[in-house]
DNA sequence: TTTTATGGAAAGTTGAAATTTTCCTAAATC
DNA sequence: GATTTAGGAAAATTTCAACTTTCCATAAAA
């Protein structure tokens, strides 16, 4: 066996500081940051640049257009959007208790700064940047929908709860634990969610969801 | 007793064809079909003008920025957002009935294409326009959020149904109601959400309100 | 040394829109 | 008629930001 040495045949001009790849990813993180702070068409491609450390002749080596940035870093983000339990951590649990962690990772996921930030840009871009929508919706939003679902069908199936149908249960559950705190965040009439609002919402949600409020 | 004769005393030059304040109508309606349909930033003051028949010189005359446009179209529209019951029309009904004629209306007004285009509007220039964003929080979300809270805090007062926070529980109601749907319209997924549709969800929203899903 | 390539700094170029101005005609009063 | 005002059409101006280009110092191979 014999090993092939990695031809190290440098071309013949000045070498690269560094990759392209690790270009973009440097210039990805400021272009997220301004982006996430100012929105698409008020962030300039200077600003970015300069916080990139990187001129923009470079910037537009990588990225020809703004546009291209700006689906690159959202996609980006999108698809680190992951749900913080795994399924067969659940899997031990009570109902209530299983529910309740499933709505805290649920909340900490969507109430977040970051998460709000991204998902605010996408409804704003979603006219100019129509499959960017389409890209948050599945991979974002159905994504953890299907995760939810198929925990609330694994419950319906041994009979803890009563569904006819699980998808649009599901769909209100989400509802009932994010919506109202996310919007006010988003509209800048609220700061930041705390990890204690969000663990207390998630049991009363839980209360909800399970017992009803009606006094039969 | 003697009537005034309103002073026709007309000054001197050419006069209007009519009043400032009915041009500012017209422009207003103008640039709320535009703006709702292609956002902010993406609408031309030119083309607003041409579909209000009017100059741009007239425009400006009485619209001195378009920014002061936009709030202007906003607000308006904002003030129009009611929900469409009487509070004492529900009086009469048994708890589950009223309820749900309460999501019906909520749903018609937060799922009508109308009221989800200006939501995204205000959404996404409330960066820009942060006074609007704080108009909307309080005349669209709080306004309609406290008429249900009012509903909600009888109900309990009568002992129908048993919540410790009102105003949160009212908050996850809404959210139930209408959050996915009215994010699948925003994120273009979807198109209009059909009445039948909005009864339906109202009632099972009702259901899961009233008596969860756990099997007890 | 000469050749080749990299990438920063900074000065263009371009295009789209907002905002202003000019010019002009009509409709009133004096 | 002379003077004044309203308001349209359209050209001019301004602004702003994306995108390009130029110039140059530097590093490495030949």
């Amino acid at each position: 066996m014999e090993m092939q040495l990695k031809p190290i045949k440098r071309p013949r001009g000045r070498p690269q500081v560094r990759s392209d790849d690790e270009t973009r990813s440097v210039l990805i993180d400021a272009a997220n940051e301004q982006f996430k702070k100012a929105g698409y068409a008020s962030t300039n491609i200077n600003s970015i640049a300069q916080m990139a450390g990187v001129s923009t002749k470079t910037l537009y080596r990588l990225f020809p257009t703004k546009g291209d940035l700006f689906s690159e870093v959202v996609e980006r983000r999108i698809g680190s959007f992951l749900i913080g339990v795994d399924e067969h951590s659940l899997e031990g649990l009570e109902l209530r208790d299983g529910l309740e962690r499933l709505l805290i990772a649920y909340g900490r996921l969507t109430l977040s700064l970051d998460t709000i930030a991204i998902t605010r840009l996408v409804i704003s871009e979603s006219e100019r940047f129509p499959e960017l929508a389409t890209v948050f919706f599945q991979k974002a939003i159905t994504r953890t929908s299907r995760a939810m679902e198929r925990w609330l069908s694994a419950q319906r199936d041994k009979k803890a709860i009563a569904l006819d149908d699980v998808a649009i249960a599901t769909g209100m559950l989400r509802g009932m634990m994010t919506m109202e705190p996310q919007r006010a965040v988003m509209l800048g009439q609220l700061g930041e969610i705390s990890d204690d609002e969000i663990v207390s919402r998630a049991r009363r949600c839980c209360e909800l969801f399970l017992n009803g409020c009606a006094n039969i």
